[in-house]
DNA sequence: TTTAATTTTGTAATGATTACAAATTTTACA
DNA sequence: TGTAAAATTTGTAATCATTACAAAATTAAA
């Protein structure tokens, strides 16, 4: 049971579970932009009793607390960012990975009447790593 | 059968079928970031055989062909886009309605080694329709 | 404690997408 | 033009991620 997980929880008025603390501090300690298979297969042999359902309804409540993001790339998969920091994301359309970027100054659009509270910047293309596999 | 569709699908090396020219002439003239279910919806009065597999295949091949383009803003359903030109969307969180608003100028992000070819650019608010009915 | 409220769990349902094989249509060319 | 081969479409079934839901377990309150 992390206790530094715990307090944040706390001071979001989340009531400290030990599934909850789990999801968080793994959220914490993993930038991987995991997907919620890749929770459940890490964290269920330390929780055997973890269902998925927890964690689908744990990381809506993280998401509303602004404790995880969430992106979808490629249109199937949902990954959650324990990043909550601005920056952008680029995915390799060959191995799949997820990579932070540094947020691309940008001008605010100018659209009347409309309130912008996200934005969410992606960038496509092919990492280093498959790059060099190519040669 | 609309024959600018056809030819722009001949000019791709695509066989123009019945199928795939209602659905480019579609997509041409709904830029309403459209899912798979509204143009069955849309379509299948007109070609009554028409089935959901062939509008994914159809989809699919355009991607590939640049003829359209994807996008997963709300991490649930994929809507499609016959705007290929560069520009970014706003979604209502309300509403769920897709905007198109211009691609901000960004600078290009200086990642060693890294090929990128794409880039998506999400807002996420409330849309200005939505705002007035708050009042 | 006892009760009420919250949280978790497992299963079933849903919804989007894909697999696949049969049926249909199109294309190539004899 | 006729025929065979190739390409395309179709419908159904399967898959995969996610959500609904009610029962069980846990926690909090009185």
């Amino acid at each position: 049971m992390n206790t530094k997980s715990a307090e944040i929880l706390r001071a979001k008025g989340i009531s400290p579970s030990v599934q909850r603390v789990a999801i968080h501090d793994y959220m914490m300690t993993h930038f991987t932009h995991p997907t919620v298979d890749e929770i459940y297969r890490d964290l269920s042999p330390i929780i055997p009793t973890l269902s998925k359902t927890t964690i689908y309804n744990t990381l809506t409540l993280f998401l509303e607390h602004e404790l995880v993001d969430s992106l979808t790339m490629d249109g199937s998969i949902t990954h959650y960012d324990g990043n909550v920091q601005s920056h952008a994301h680029f995915q390799c359309s060959q191995c799949g990975e997820i990579y932070d970027i540094p947020m691309p100054k940008t001008e605010v659009p100018q659209l009347d009447g409309f309130e912008i509270n996200g934005m969410k910047v992606f960038y496509y293309g092919i990492c280093e790593k498959c790059k060099k596999k190519e040669i």
